[in-house]
DNA sequence: TTGTCGGCGATTCGCCGACAA
DNA sequence: TTGTCGGCGAATCGCCGACAA
């Protein structure tokens, strides 16, 4: 074996064998839960068609831990004003009187993963549908389940960024040992310099041949002879990252990240390809005036912020209260990918454009970050940020019993105080609601699973008397920066402070006592936030940071890095994983198969207590909220539960022998795990869905 | 002055300044007539938006002499099966249900200009709206006039296949003679081996330095230092084409035009880009079922067959009648950028796709070309040909005799014996039209001229008799590929041969006589077609062929040739007239201005008698039709006709020094004039309109 | 463990006329 | 007029350990 070959001809190796690829045949079969949540990626591949399937996973490596991909059939949140950032050109000033909302419900009709051909860059296309209909509101906007998409299909990849000797070309790249041995067929190491042939397949499934040794004093990993060919077609610089992934196939493929192109890149980035041929603003505009179809293009790795977003997680940041003077964290990547945290204090909560964008939320929030020479932008989203006492757990729990108080709260209709009667359209959608009300399928019908409905209900039951707690409003006061202090004090008197939210939920019922349903769209969620919001989740995650120290190193969290690494939890890092390759598909499977709740069931409450002491928040909430879960067919599962259960120390073991420069996946075990539950990860709410039991224990 | 620098720092001149170019000034001003035709180049330039910009002229030169641009808010034909042929995915089957025309009519929103950020690919987005309203249609489909866009504003560029040698690594680029010394600052020729440095902007402003020495023995220009790096960078390969332009502010701009892309490059060209972002099938679908407005991307030299063409083209096409055995000829580009004529014989007429567009006329001839050797599609579409007898000017004189014997027809609904309804819906909307008629603005509102409508109203006349002669019949006969004799017959008893198009039409007529209006939306295009078939234009167009002869040479439609060179009309060639740019500019703007008529009839008649004999029959079009011409706002002059006249001499000076491998852009005076305005180029039919009178002369 | 460097062949780059075509 | 080639310096490529970090 390790037969050299010698790979000079490197230049005629570019023959495009645009193959289409199907998607990997283990990515279709999720977890076997009630729901097949599976993927996103581009409907069944039309023959002929290759731009239209690049490799599932390896377009989700590429995209990076952050993407949250809408689903198709979801709902989501879009915001023309942040699409019009992404494109750098603003929508034209005249449309304004047509009264685009800065918001936009809509419904997710595909989805299209792709990637550039001369960047390799990837970006979705997104085809979406002013939301005008009734009906079909509980299949709220799930986002794809990236991290079950990894698990499921991933066995091993790793992800490195590029250094200056890797782009000289001086020489060829030194391959991190652990990524070579954990993604490389291994090598004959009785011989005195092992090598081999690679051949990897990039996005466009065009091959790419590498000289693969391994040699020097001490020995290491290296790709030579036809890596500069690479380097120079893609014109990769330092910086830009690679991204080796052995599919479960055992093929290996190659993605580019490029530097410069990450969301964190902060204000003013110039976005390198911005041919990206979205939507013109005229198209996008009159669609949304007439309700029509309207394609997105958007690109996870430009995007400084989401423009869509799904609905729940929108309408979470509405349930929250922002106030000038509160302290955030905010998840984002690094530039090698990596998760970090980053924090600030909100300072002011006004319009970014007044004029054209009056009384939107989107970067409502002026900012000031903690680390001061952050490049970030000033301005967020409120659905970006998640609000954090300075790390004192009782001020989050005081939040996490507002909300549940919340639920015996009347509450109607809410307005956002913006000037231009955004909402007024909105709220003339009531009637729908109240068909959908009468109907009684909302909770019910999409239910297969017994005995959870006891709490259901309840909560049924409480949501027809008061079902009209959607819209929250917002601390905004207008479009200054004024300081909430004065407008808690009204809210204190009925025992939740922190902000005048609530008062704005008791001027709606005083202002629309009649109307109990309105608004009903926004309704359609309101249990399901409802339930949310009792879990008492955002303490926490706020809590978080403790708990982080134990059982897993929080120091991975913030070592700088510019390897990454992903490994399919079960699989204990070592060389002869390669070669058993069979097993562990099978240790991947057997993990999605069988009854998601007995999994739930037999893994939760013993064996790992630590794990159960991190997540228990979480599976608070799961337990309430399982019933509706099961309301949508399409949430999908969840594998991360089970699958971090099943081998924390594995994962453990793996990041403490790569020390700082190894670390497994954004997405992926260790501190993905936690983190990415947090805010954006889309399998967030699944997971919490599903961890139900544990509520009865925590919360009694 | 020129003076050498050394540019060894190729590798960081890449810094891109991604400037944002307006039109370049002379653009705007357009010829004064009543119309200002002008430009399709994107609106206003928004600030901050660099993506937007292309240079226009640039933009045009790569797009080559075969691309038609649909203007802003005219009217165009959408060939939904045209469009997934170029997405190389079909549109969903299912959709065919909802009847989705296999053609349908659009008014132009918005138009842009596009490079590709990897490639330099020219393409350029086209908003359209499924037309549904009524009015307006007069404002027909004219086209981009890319003619007088080239004219008025760029006086000096060339384009030149690169060979082996230009892009080996071995040796530099060398630059033909006569554009060296056309377009670039002119040398020093005192000294030995002058040289100087070239900065030139690519479709994205990016500059490329490049060093430009006239060496060698025999002398010879060539670009060294620099070239490579621009190779590299752009990936180009031998059978490229670069483009020089030098634009009238003097700055030279850098064009690609890749090999593999051309049209012409017959049937099953894997497209090399396919990243290009076009709306989804679903979305058109969407907005075509829904009549909202969706985007196309469309790249001129991708494609194989236009599938948005003007609307008179589209019922120019309609109003003849094709039928098997009918030869043809057909105008396309050769690799490198020429125009040629192909010619060929229709040997079926069927539909490509009954099951999914029956009834459409998209590539629906089937046709056998002379030279066998030849890769191109079997199949075209109706417009894209231009019939022709074996070079007989009697048989063409034959077809005018036709056409101009219709207009004394009785004509009524005409349906396309589809089988799936898809015309019945067109019909559905006769009421539109019999608002339109009585307005009657249709042919009188927008004609300021006066002294014109001695014709006109004799016509309007005959519409208001029979207006619907629309939406005529094709001589498909079902799906088969029949021969039409037979049919023809009935036709030949009130003396109008060919077809049995009008067999159609009386059958209308005898079927429709209480609706006299029926399906009127095209209806409102009667009287121009009525008018258009007057004119005799293509009896001239075929002889055209005897005219090439003299008196400029037809070998230069044949000759193999690797350059390209266009020139301003009013400038001989000369090294010198780098340096009196002003002059030139001057020259060209005084082109544009003054009164139309009065160029027209100033120049056409005494002095320059060999053009006169060439042209003549475009001289009197011109003249005669010029009251048409102006009836419609949005026409917009082109220029090209007293161009043309002003220096044929100069041009035929030209060519002739050029001798095989040196041509005037295919656009461009000597054989781009009689050329283009054959079939596909935009001005055509304002030429055609304009030849009412001649008729009399040619047709009696 | 891996980023960078010096060393050094070997290769290529790229500028130049010499030829034809 | 210009495409290709041989000639040729010079520059770079690219493989290798030697070092640290």
């Amino acid at each position: 074996m390790a037969g050299l070959i010698d790979l000079n001809t490197t230049e005629d190796d570019e023959t495009p064998s645009y193959g289409s690829y199907a998607a990997s045949p283990s990515s279709s079969s999720s977890h076997s839960g009630t729901s097949t949540a599976s993927v996103s990626a581009s409907a069944p591949v039309v023959p002929g068609s290759s731009s239209n399937s690049v490799c599932l996973e390896l377009w989700h490596a590429c995209a990076g831990s952050m993407i949250s991909l809408p689903k198709k059939g979801t709902l989501v949140v879009y915001f023309p004003q942040g699409h019009s950032e992404q494109q750098l050109h603003d929508f034209p000033l005249s449309n304004n009187n047509n009264s685009i909302p800065p918001h936009v419900f809509c419904r997710v009709l595909d989805v299209k993963l792709h990637a550039e051909e001369g960047s390799d860059e990837v970006y979705c296309q997104v085809l979406l549908v002013p939301e005008n209909e009734e009906g079909d509101i509980e299949a709220d906007g799930e986002e794809e389940d990236t991290d079950a998409v990894m698990k499921a299909t991933t066995p091993h990849m790793f992800c490195k960024t590029l250094t200056a000797s890797d782009t000289s070309t001086h020489g060829g790249f030194s391959v991190p040992r652990r990524a070579a041995e954990d993604c490389f067929p291994p090598l004959d190491y009785s011989q005195q310099r092992p090598s081999q042939e690679l051949v990897a397949k990039d996005l466009h499934g065009r091959e790419w041949k590498f000289r693969h040794i391994y040699r020097g004093q001490p020995r290491r990993h290296l790709l030579t002879t036809g890596w500069s060919a690479f380097v120079n077609k893609k014109q990769l610089v330092s910086g830009d990252a690679v991204l080796f992934l052995r599919g479960a196939d055992g093929e290996l493929r190659l993605g580019i990240r490029r530097a410069g192109q990450l969301k964190s890149d902060g204000k003013f980035s110039v976005l390198p390809h911005q041919q990206l041929n979205h939507s013109t603003p005229v198209e996008v505009i009159n669609a949304l005036s007439s309700r029509c179809a309207f394609s997105v293009h958007y690109n996870p790795r430009v995007s400084s912020s989401d423009f869509i977003i799904p609905v729940h997680k929108f309408l979470k940041s509405l349930d929250y209260s922002y106030s000038v003077g509160m302290r955030f964290r905010m998840r984002f990547e690094t530039e090698d990918a990596a998760d970090r945290r980053i924090t600030g204090l909100i300072i002011g909560i006004n319009d970014v454009d007044p004029v054209r964008w009056p009384g939107s939320k989107w970067r409502c929030l002026l900012v000031r970050w903690d680390d001061l020479e952050t490049t970030r932008h000033n301005r967020v989203s409120p659905w970006e940020i998640e609000p954090s006492g300075s790390a004192s757990t009782a001020s989050s729990l005081m939040t996490a019993g507002l909300k549940r108080s919340k639920i015996g709260l009347p509450s109607a209709q809410l307005e956002f105080p913006v000037p231009n009667g955004i909402s007024t359209s909105d709220f003339g959608e009531s009637l729908r609601f109240q068909k959908v009300l009468q109907g009684q399928e909302i909770l019910g019908v999409n239910n297969p699973v017994n005995g959870i409905n006891a709490q259901c209900h309840q909560l049924s039951e409480l949501r027809r008397c008061y079902p009209g707690t959607t819209y929250p409003g917002f601390t905004t006061a207008g479009h200054g920066t004024i300081p909430q202090v004065s407008s808690d004090a009204s809210c204190n008197g009925i025992g939740f402070g922190e902000s005048f939210r609530f008062q704005k939920v008791l001027q709606g019922q005083e202002i629309l006592p009649s109307q109990p349903y309105g608004n009903g769209r926004l309704g359609a969620f309101d249990g399901y936030q409802m339930l949310r919001s009792r879990n008492g989740w955002s303490a926490h995650m706020n809590s978080n940071s403790s708990h982080l120290h134990a059982p897993f190193p929080s120091g991975q969290l913030s070592s700088p890095s510019s390897v990454l690494m992903f490994q399919q939890a079960f699989n204990p890092v070592s060389n002869s994983d390669y070669s058993n390759k069979a097993n562990q598909v099978k240790g991947g499977k057997a993990l999605q198969r069988g009854s998601y709740a007995s999994e739930v069931d037999g893994g939760t409450n013993a064996s790992f207590p630590s794990y159960e002491t991190t997540f228990h928040g979480k599976a608070q909430e799961g337990k309430n909220s399982f019933t509706f879960l099961n309301l949508h067919d399409q949430l999908g599962g969840s594998p991360r539960s089970p699958d971090s259960r099943s081998e924390p120390r594995g994962s453990q073991e793996l990041v403490s022998s790569c020390k700082s420069n190894c670390r497994v996946f954004g997405f992926s075990l260790t501190e993905g795990a936690p983190v990415a539950s947090e805010e954006t990860d889309p399998s967030t709410v699944t997971f919490q869905l599903n961890s139900g039991p544990s509520f009865t224990r925590h919360c009694q």
